[in-house]
DNA sequence: CCGGATCCACTGGGATACTG
DNA sequence: CAGTATCCCAGTGGATCCGG
């Protein structure tokens, strides 16, 4: 961490992954390779149509997923990481694990304030 | 990445980096070790008071970051980050690698973009 | 099957002023 | 010096309906 701030680029790889359903569209594409819109929608519950759509808009413009239309009826459309997009793999691996840490963390707090009472 | 979707603890990470100065903050505090309130204000050009206050405040909530209050007048105040906190700067130094390269892919894009004129 | 268009609630971030 | 208290705005996420 020898940067100065005025040089700071955490920002850009956090606006990347930031929105409420992206880490987990992501985490379905690296597992799975290519999914159809309406799959991805089935494997991801509570989400809308219309968030489902907008979130993939957003990383299909940083090019990290692609997007494949058939022009058919009924419609199919195919989504995929792209290769840029795979770069990302490592830092996500690092947020899960650190993440898993973290909620154990959390919990020892919470035993740790019951205790106090 | 062999983790389901359903454990997915990406976004327990996301959550704590995010907020428009906790980068920034941890930048700093990674750097410097300790540093005062208005130090800190100092060095973040734009950031009010009850931002910084607040940004502040959550990262202590979640054990990132320790507030050492001197109890003197004028007050003082001082701010470092925790063992566990520490913890975070691998992911904030790749994400920040990562963030470099994107930044110049976008440029790469935005050429291609202004040759196809 | 996919996604655009509308309308709406909620919250993150900010400007400003005030206090021990 | 460090922090609160108010008021405000814009953006995100969501419900719902319509269309190729």
């Amino acid at each position: 961490m020898d940067k100065v701030p005025e040089e700071c680029r955490v920002e850009d790889a956090l606006g990347i992954l930031v929105g409420k359903w992206k880490p987990i569209i992501l985490l379905h594409l690296l597992q799975e390779g290519t999914k159809r819109f309406s799959d991805l929608k089935r494997s991801m519950p509570g989400v809308t149509q219309k968030m489902l759509t907008k979130q993939l808009r957003e990383l299909e413009e940083e090019d990290i997923i692609q997007r494949v239309v058939y022009p058919q009826v009924p419609p199919k459309v195919e989504y995929s990481i792209t290769e840029y997009g795979r770069s990302l793999e490592p830092i996500l691996e690092a947020m899960h694990e650190w993440g898993t840490k973290h909620t154990a963390h959390k919990q020892e707090k919470q035993i740790n304030q019951i205790k106090q009472n």
